[in-house]
DNA sequence: CGCCGGTTTGAGTCCATTCAAGAGGAGTGG
DNA sequence: CCACTCCTCTTGAATGGACTCAAACCGGCG
């Protein structure tokens, strides 16, 4: 018997978004890869790139990167493993964005022209790819909101919940406590803060009592109170059941 | 004879991203839909919404927001005549952020179903769709990286560039003069910044000569040294043919 | 004419940055 | 095993960009 495909990995992924008969699911396992393993810092691709490749992180952390004029980098995205990353690649001729392991990495890489020639064939697997695009277009408009309209303490305590979310999400950890390979400069980087400001908010956060933080790994004692302060709401996510409360304020029917 | 569907302004967005054949075409123009018009300030959904539309703007200014904790309101978004708003509606339970009419403007809606149901009947249509999806997505990491890493002056000049760029490609001005119907106040919405902070930095960028503003009108003096300032390369828009240019550093090839 | 939303301007404050220096830790090599 | 280096974290002091508060101005409109 073999192992099975790596590209088992993205079943789970996709089923969060739609459900596959075995033709799907067996179109998905035949996709033509090849696995990469990469260190901590090297890059997946780069931004400007003419990638040929969507992939599929299967183990580690990465995390997508922007460099701006005047040499500031802003983090656009985390990955985690399970995450799909890069399907824009199938479709965009030129890579947007830096994509950067934080941790050694092991990655899926599909040819773009799989990836197109699957979702021509299989509806619903390219209705779970679409669907997970739109989930990545959500939490970018979180962090947009994050960046732009909260406090260096608010911003960091609602990373800090998404990432908890999303680490124990994929068993890593829990919410209450985890490891995190991220230095206080890639906190920085996603947040739109310094590095040092950083470290001073951390600081200011772990004194109220509601996170203790040593090393590389963020103790979270008070959960509740963390998602107060960050304003965090995690169904962006979409990794919990719709909990049906109404973030907004009296809902308007559409009407002509 | 009967007037066009209003259904047909849809076509040549998707076939920016997709050739479509006369099956698809007719498709897409049996969607069920309905029209509507929207006064200024009118809300099309709310965030928190069970929203069961998609749409498809076609005349008029309208904008997606998010509104945060202490009630400061983040712009994710900007919509121009031809854009299509709230694909995600299709999809996910409820919606995640405001969409407002800017202007009057002229909505198509379509219901989640039609719109699910043709993704999987005409695959092209639905990679059209997608497609759509994923260069909105990396407007989404520009607008990230335009608010958590640029100075006041270039984020404005950035999102002048962008509103130039995306007003000409619709017909409706020119980057060297256009109609903006936003106040300071949308502006610094757009930019996390205060809406003071905005008048003042407009007229630094005024004072320097590369643009005049009077009234709701911007007048672009110097197109090139507005770029500069905003750090604008407008490849993200997908509306001018792929230049070549390399934004990134040396490529590194994808190698295992 | 008087209101109203938007713009403009000023003065003072504060959050976050910059610059700088030192401490802690992990890994490397002699 | 220790010296050395490189990163990261930490802290202080000074600066500055953007904010807050407030008032005045302006044009459109009922």
């Amino acid at each position: 018997m073999s192992r099975p495909s790596p590209l088992s990995a993205m079943l789970p992924r996709l089923l969060r978004w739609a459900s596959l008969d075995d033709e799907d699911r067996g179109a998905i396992l035949d996709l033509p890869y090849k696995e990469l393993r990469l260190a901590p810092t090297q890059y997946l691709v780069r931004e400007g790139d003419r990638a040929q490749y969507s992939c599929l992180l299967t183990s580690g952390f990465a995390l997508g990167s922007k460099i701006v004029g005047d040499g500031g980098r802003q983090i656009v995205g985390i990955h985690v493993a399970g995450d799909l990353v890069d399907l824009q690649n199938a479709f965009l001729d030129r890579a947007d964005h830096n994509v950067q392991a934080l941790t050694a990495i092991e990655v899926i890489a599909i040819p773009r022209e799989a990836i197109l020639a699957l979702a021509e064939r299989r509806p619903l697997v390219a209705r779970a790819m679409w669907h997970n695009t739109l989930v990545d277009a959500w939490i970018h408009r979180e962090w947009a909101a994050n960046i732009g309209r909260r406090d260096a303490k608010a911003r960091l305590a609602h990373l800090l919940c998404e990432l908890a979310v999303r680490v124990e999400a994929i068993g890593a950890g829990s919410r209450y406590g985890y490891e995190l390979p991220m230095t206080q400069e890639h906190l920085a980087d996603c947040l739109g803060l310094t590095s040092v400001h950083v470290n001073r908010t951390l600081k200011a956060l772990a004194q109220t009592g509601v996170l203790r933080r040593q090393a590389r790994s963020v103790r979270v004692a008070d959960w509740n109170q963390l998602t107060e302060i960050g304003d965090f709401n995690g169904a962006y996510l979409h990794l919990e059941p719709d909990s049906g409360i109404q973030v907004g304020l009296e809902p308007q029917r559409l009407s002509a």
